[in-house]
DNA sequence: AAGGCAAATGCAAATGTTTGCATTTATCTC
DNA sequence: GAGATAAATGCAAACATTTGCATTTGCCTT
């Protein structure tokens, strides 16, 4: 999905409403690109001249991740980032604790588990994130005049 | 660890210096047994006639976690909870989402990985905990009166 | 025992994010 | 189009946790 009407179309058939607000956020994360936080789309929102409190952008970057159409990676410095979710299912991440790159990872391990050992608990969700540092992070902390 | 003094002698030898607070805060934590989070070590410190400043009690946490005394979880609701580290290495969590019990994993996805998939990142962190209902609330669901 | 130094602490303010509640809005039905 | 209804929003306060900085403390060396 990489235009807004069909982002506004998936968001009706899930029942939620069409507001001015989700309109204008969606349009944020498509010219963003990549990911951005809940700060960072806020700026970009009232840039626009959308008058949009905080909270209704929390509330909507989650309302949209559960819905499946936002994918959201908390980094290692604990701010969350959102980007409209171009993976089909569900999946995992692998993210650079200098530069903060993010990275897919298609492995997701609960589906590698011996159902014993979840020891008959239900609905079962699988956090799951690797936090390393990047090839490019680590050249350049081989660099002389690295930080 | 069971007793009050291997926990210091462990301290000591990882460089910390055995400060009162330390002492007390090991001590609520043996007393307390099992997981218990900042707010309720806390809480018993000062009952026991101990001022201490909240942060400070979260700054040994973090300090205790990082040298392997303590083991660390985030509930469902977003509260850390603490215990002493009976395991020997590392490992992971299953989380109840209703009552909050918290099992051993044995299973560290990162040792079932493809070394290729980690797209050479190094210091390789596995952050990985799976949140489901457990079998007691499972059964208290299907009852008439449950809420 | 005295002095020096890094580590630990108290305090207040800040962090990113969530929540309760009164009000507004989008959508459905007539 | 008007009215009903649940969802969405603004606002302020709260949440658990972290941080900057001045002060204190534990520990090592003399
Ligand atoms: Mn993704
Ligand atoms: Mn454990
Ligand atoms: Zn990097
Ligand atoms: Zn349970």
């Amino acid at each position: 999905m990489t235009d807004l009407a069909e982002l506004e179309q998936f968001l009706t058939g899930k029942g939620c409403k069409l507001t001015r607000h989700r309109r204008v956020i969606l349009q944020a994360l498509l010219d963003l690109a990549g990911w951005s936080s809940a700060r960072e789309i806020h700026t970009y929102v009232l840039a626009r001249n959308h008058k949009v409190n905080f909270s209704t952008i929390y509330r909507n970057l989650d309302a949209l991740t559960s819905i499946g159409l936002l994918c959201r990676v908390e980094r290692a410095d604990a701010i969350s980032y959102y980007t409209l979710n171009q993976a089909s299912g569900h999946h995992h991440h692998l993210i650079c604790k200098s530069c903060h790159r993010i990275s897919e990872l298609e492995f997701c391990p609960l589906t590698q588990m011996d159902p014993q050992t979840l020891q008959n608990f239900t609905e079962v969700e699988c956090k799951f994130d690797l936090y390393g540092f990047c090839r490019d992070c680590q050249e350049k902390a081989q660099e002389p005049n690295a930080d």
